[in-house]
DNA sequence: GTCGTAGCTTGCGGATTTCGCAGCAAGTTT
DNA sequence: AAACTTGCTGCGAAATCCGCAAGCTACGAC
């Protein structure tokens, strides 16, 4: 998906409201964002930092109104502005991805599962797996400590396995950015 | 606001100087962040915008000197600031995690899944499988078409299984801030 | 029709932040 | 020893952020 609406350089006769959908879809929940919202987030998926005078230029609005979109999108949890860094950088060599099976309701184990702050990614799926979840931890002890001794042992766990990762090829946060 | 030149600053940085390697670009195995970079990243982890300003006073440096060492951080991609959504609400439905077997060597299949935009996410695995990627994509149609037509195509995979996302429980990003 | 709401624009100041640069105090090299 | 490097501080100047106000348009409800 390119050139949402770019190419408004000169905001002007930005009149021109393209056929406008049926606005809102109020659908299950979720907020659906508009074109223009999009072309924000995908500026600051570029540069987080990126001033709100330069977004506006480039998504045809001026600066208090992208100001009042990215809050809001903020505030609604849609994004977040952050930093992401490799984690090996920061101290933590050993990685892994879960797959684990459960007895019984997910809700739970998943719920033990957001507590712990070594898993920093939980996601319940379709096939062989119920759950599939990321662990970071420091060095290989702290790892056989998570996974042995801290998520075999929730009740309703029935298996896991484990894949250590050797090496991180690819890491993107382009999410609409294509 | 003028300086409080009590204070003392909360962190004995001063005496923070680790016992440096002689050689001061490490291989990319440890970069090995110091104490006072590890604190910044962690004021960004929270606030990708918080000013420098901020910043310094919650690690015990300039405004200045904190604006040199994210520029660092960022110019030698240790990390970006960035924002980062749910893929759902930016209009992505369907994302799945791909188990990758490999015939021969990895580095070319990695390659060819890098090229790919779908393809957020690539780790090289120890375990049942060989590669881990997750994709992301708006719909059915088109999952099916990236994981039949252009990864079980590439030359050198054995084998897939997919894990296709029901629901996204958690998703961090603060490594580093335990 | 009127009314109210929502969202955008323009404009404005003042507070805050960013940015570049000149110094300075280490440590390292020659 | 001097020369160089690295990292920090301090300080202006420029840019940005932020709240607010008034006016406008589109749209839905009454």
């Amino acid at each position: 998906m390119h050139s949402v609406l770019v190419a408004s350089r000169s905001a002007e006769q930005r009149d021109s409201r393209e056929p406008r959908r049926d606005s809102k879809e109020p659908r299950n929940g979720t907020p659906q964002l508009d074109a223009v919202s999009l072309a924000i987030v995908q500026q600051l998926q570029e540069d987080g930092r990126r001033p709100y005078a330069a977004i506006g230029k480039a998504v045809g609005l001026s600066e208090a109104a992208v100001r009042q979109r990215v809050q809001k999108l903020l505030d609604q949890g849609v994004m977040q502005i952050v930093a992401v860094t490799d984690p090996l950088t920061v101290g933590f060599r050993r990685q892994a991805m879960l797959g684990i099976n459960v007895d019984g309701d997910l809700d739970p184990v998943a719920d033990a599962l957001t507590a712990m702050s070594e898993v920093e990614y939980i996601v319940i799926t379709a096939g062989s797996f119920d759950l599939m979840v990321e662990v970071v931890c420091e060095d290989d002890d702290h790892l056989l400590e998570v996974i042995n001794k801290r998520i075999r042992t929730l009740p309703g766990v029935r298996s896991t396995e484990s894949f250590v990762y050797l090496k991180l090829k690819k890491q993107t946060y382009m999410w609409g950015t294509r």
